[in-house]
DNA sequence: GCTACTGTAATATCATGATATTACAGTGAG
DNA sequence: CTCACTGTAATATCATGATATTACAGTAGC
């Protein structure tokens, strides 16, 4: 499990790395019970502070996505592939609608933000436009 | 011209004045040689800081966006349409590519995608889906 | 029991965004 | 000239995100 940072995006990297973390339970690149890496780990891996992960490590706690094992580590809880997936589409929304909402506000037209959409993940996926 | 400010979304308030301000200048709100709000009318209106404004007016400045007639305050420069309207859709395309990125690191679907945008869409426009 | 690993916590330090406040030079209307 | 408005600048203060560092209790393997 190895989380990709982006210090430009403007989010924070804790949230970056909760966020990640729901992903990877959410595709099954977690599973249930397996320990997510040790906070010293990610922080290397990541190049990043041992407390920003660890924030990131007590929110998803709190969430209820992992479980903390004493002196062993955090593990995956048994019901976090279901919230996780849950989540997934709903934290893309959410970003979607904040884009969406300036575009409206400022007369973009729904054929311009489609076209937006599919010439970008055109373009990300390398699929030719049709 | 009024700036509506969403202190809950990451984006810098300054930022989100000085795209509010290109937006307005892009799509004919604002006319060239015409006056941009004054940095006091400007904080009151938005329940903002005078400084914070300042910063936004003196990136447009810096980006040939706005030209300063002293005393009397800042107006939109003769370029300013095509650079903005040049801009519009690039500053909106730049934030949709982060989010597709992240949806197509993780296995969202193009269909998926496709039918949250147009979800959101509808949801904001009133329209229905169809 | 020792060692090496867990998470967790506390501390100090830094950059950035934002605020409040004060001040000053330039402009234009009266 | 005076007054009310411009932008601009400097200052101090605050919150947040992030960092570096140190420390401690719990667990597992040897």
């Amino acid at each position: 499990m190895i989380c990709k940072i982006d210090i430009n995006n403007g989010i924070p990297i804790y949230e970056q790395i909760s966020r990640q973390v729901k992903f990877a339970i959410a595709n099954g690149s977690l599973l249930v019970g397996e320990h997510v890496p040790s906070v010293r780990e990610m922080a290397t891996s990541a190049a990043v502070n041992v407390n920003t992960v660890a924030r990131a490590y007590r929110d998803l706690q709190a969430q209820g996505v992992l479980v903390s094992i004493r002196g062993t580590g955090l593990a995956v809880a048994s019901d976090a592939p279901e919230k996780c997936r849950h989540e997934r589409l709903e934290m893309i929304r959410e970003r979607l609608r904040y884009i969406m909402r300036e575009a409206i506000q400022n007369g973009v037209t729904s054929e311009e933000i489609h076209a937006l959409v599919r010439s970008e993940w055109d373009a990300l996926t390398g699929e030719p436009p049709p």
